[in-house]
DNA sequence: TCAACTGTTCGGAATTATGGAACTATTGAA
DNA sequence: TTCAATAGTTCCATAATTCCGAACAGTTGA
């Protein structure tokens, strides 16, 4: 299901987030600490949903999140500390770079008024 | 060809390391200075030429790399500056993590004895 | 002139991505 | 309890990529 931390891989993780998608998906995440739901996520994204489940379960496998059965939703979370700790800067040098030029993420980000 | 730095996208060079055998060729190509050759470059990776010619190209138009021809080859040399200017602490975070667990790469690295 | 070398392109087979439709499981309301 | 709505997954078919062998084009050195 979620790998260990010594078997991340490092073309795994960048391979998931080589992506448009999923590189928005874990930017999102970034920004909660405690994690959110896969819908909630992609909110604004367009997206069906099969491909959303395909999207998640990519980043699942590499390593870059985990989910969490929470009601009838999944909590996902960024895998932080596994990362930084496995590849060291690689995260926030990902995540500083979408922050410094958000239009490295070439999404309609319509995020729907909360 | 050539992207230019203002075009060069974070998910495209994601995807472009986000394969085994170019993170690989990218780590070689970290350790020389004035680049090398393709056909070196891959030598002792087990892949058809067809597909070494695959994956400079994905690397060439993901902005990872230039390719200049050079008599019968092509010298190909690592975008530093380019990567650097637009994804800072990126490439060495990569590099850092390729050479910290060389294991990080899932290749049969028979480097040929020169 | 021509064979060897370096790399690209073409064609097909295998893998992967995408989305619609049907499905499971959970919740909240009647 | 019953049932409709919600959150995701799975199945299937289509489209796009990946990989390789084979044939090709350009450069070099004999």
């Amino acid at each position: 299901m979620h790998p260990a931390r010594a078997d991340l891989s490092l073309a795994n993780v960048l391979y998931a987030l080589g992506d448009p998608i999923r590189l928005k998906v874990v930017t999102e995440l970034a920004a909660t600490e405690e994690g959110d739901s896969c819908q909630h996520i992609v909110a604004g994204m367009n997206v069906a949903k099969a491909t959303q489940s395909h999207h998640f379960k990519v980043l699942r496998e590499a390593g870059v999140l985990r989910m969490e059965p929470q009601g009838r939703r999944l909590l996902v979370r960024l895998r932080r500390d596994d990362l930084e700790a496995r590849f060291p800067g690689l995260l926030d040098a990902i995540l500083h770079s979408c922050q410094k030029n958000p239009e490295i993420l070439p999404l309609t980000n319509e995020k729907a008024p909360v």
